[in-house]
DNA sequence: GTGAAAGCGCTAACAA
DNA sequence: TTGTTAGCGCTTTCAC
């Protein structure tokens, strides 16, 4: 229903056809109230009818903004990414501001040239940063642009940050754990896996180890794994700490830092015909679906939630809002059938 | 290192810092080869130490590219649309693209609005939408911006696709399992869940019916079960399945439309106390990570080489090319531990 | 309530 | 190899 534009379309036919001018079809386009509702509905009217598309490249070059916020994650395929990415999509759609997807992308990506600041050409007006430690020359560079900027989940010197606190997490498993009686337990966490300095495992491990201390237990090193913040590692490290061929101990309880290795451990204590939680207890964190169906026992947080916090954050800092501290998102313990008490090898003493 | 900017940086303190013409400063900036190599160094080295940005609105504006693709997913947290997506991501980045993510947020998005023209406000050059049937009105819409598209996934009427042929993989799978002798199988697909009008499940189910049809096998109405393409409604759909309270027959096998489901279908299988594959076989479609760890049968496809394809075509295409036939993608069989020979009951006549 | 004109920061002929 | 001159399509004073 429009007639083909010899170029795209502008507001410029749209100003020839009502017989209006540029400016007041601008106005109209966007609905200012000190246009005639009646000039609005007939601009509107013909804008539908020529097939009008407006050009964001020209009104950013006019206003300076592009209505659309950069999210950087590490790599795409994590639940925790996706479910925060979900949040701060939902309420960037809200606000009628698109999403722009900066994707690191692992090991293999680019990082190098990734955080230059020309990556960013003032596409997005701010920036939500999804898990990640910035080096000082990163942290400047992206300084540079003026942005406003947040950071979902580690902690970033410097930068405002919505998450929760992995040292407090650990340290609630920790209690649960021992609350159980278990004094044997283990730790699956992951490394800097790909490359892309995330603080938050560490801070989970650092909580975990120090929690333990604090009762007076030491961590046994070879019960610290690396389950590379996957199902698969998960598997792969349960199913080197369920070996019995080893002859070594085997722990009573597994603490992982993550739903998915979690559900990993669990399979591998299947695998090795050890029952869970009776012969072996194993909790997470994260709130995953699928722990809730398979009955995982974890820390539960709300990433989407986190991404909404933040999304909100930027867009007020955006519109020149200050910017104010951001509270610590809540995560609690989600009891379930993955954790029981210890059994009873040596009973007490009585 | 750098004075900070009265006005954010522009070509122009560049040109006047090493007393070259705006020209030449964006000609050295873009590396052209009509520029002196001595003189690209120094623009470069005096860009980067006025710290400057450039302008991709300004740019967009002038040449018309935004150097931008969009990519439109129904709902962001589906395995296959994470993993297309980072697909689309790989090739966008090395073709130095940015990569706007268009989420129509499930049911409670606002689809109505979603796909107006006016939505994609020329911000990007191209669009790839992922398994998406659109009605005729906004395929019209979308027509209007005169974008390249690509659809991977559904089939879409009109539109350029990438994706594994639905109708083969179903028929592959329905081969294999009565190739074990199973005659009892069910189906758990999902209904276009989000109100999303995912064509896909439709394709797999009719596919299934078909297959099963051209053995002279009727399908059970109680045996299609909806499993939302989840987990959690894989679980939900098992446990109808294997409820013997009913007093009704149990498949000897059950094909599910996704992997993530047919999880879900084990644990329930496990939890009714069935073996998995002893008393009933159990396979999906797709290759998600979780079934390989978990031994699962399936149909794999390769979602990330799907992206890849569908970025290049439009790449491509934006960049002039003619828009050819794209090649169904491969899907393979993968027998692994969920699926066996249905269980003797009645040895055949001999 | 509307119009005229300047300009956002860059690129692209066309000259030199 | 570099400079000059026009815009790209929109928003925004400042007039009317």
């Amino acid at each position: 229903m429009t007639g083909l534009p010899g170029r795209s379309m502008g507001i410029q036919e749209i100003a020839t056809v009502t017989g209006l001018s540029k400016s007041t079809v601008s106005r109209a386009l966007r609905g200012m109230s000190t246009v005639a509702d009646t000039t609005i509905d007939e601009v509107r009217r013909v804008a539908d009818e020529l097939g009008y598309v407006p050009s964001s490249a020209a009104a950013g070059l006019a206003t300076g903004r592009q209505r659309a916020i950069g999210v950087v994650v590490p790599v795409i395929d994590r639940w925790f990414y996706v479910k925060a990415l979900g949040g701060v999509d939902a309420e960037l759609r809200r606000a009628g501001y698109d999403l722009v997807l900066y994707n690191l992308g692992g090991p293999g990506g680019d990082r190098d040239r990734a955080f230059r600041r020309s990556m960013l050409r003032h596409r997005v007006d701010g920036l939500v940063l999804l898990s990640l430690v910035l080096d000082e020359t990163e942290r400047a560079e992206l300084e540079l642009t003026r942005h406003p900027m947040i950071v979902i989940g580690g902690p970033a010197p410097g930068l405002r940050n919505v998450g929760v606190d992995d040292v407090v997490v650990a340290a609630v498993a920790v209690d649960h754990l021992c609350g159980l009686g278990h004094r044997d337990v283990a730790y699956v966490g992951g490394q800097d896996e790909a490359g892309m300095n995330v603080a938050v495992p560490w801070l989970r491990r650092d909580g975990f180890v120090d929690a333990l201390a604090a009762r007076g237990i030491a961590v046994r090193e070879d019960w610290i794994l690396d389950g590379r913040f996957s199902f698969a590692g998960g598997a792969d490290a349960g199913a080197a700490l369920f070996d019995r061929t080893r002859g070594a101990a085997i722990p009573t309880a597994v603490f992982c830092a993550s739903d998915e290795m979690a559900l990993g451990v669990v399979l591998a204590a299947r695998r090795a015909g050890l029952e869970v939680p009776g012969d072996v207890s194993v909790m997470g964190i994260d709130g995953h679906e699928y722990g809730e169906v398979a009955g995982l026992t974890t820390i539960a947080q709300d990433p989407v939630a986190q991404g909404r916090v933040a999304a909100r954050a930027v867009l007020e800092e955006v519109d020149g809002g200050v910017a104010g501290p951001l509270s610590a998102s809540p995560a609690h313990l989600v009891v379930r059938s993955t954790t029981g008490p210890v059994r009873l090898q040596d009973p007490p003493a009585a």
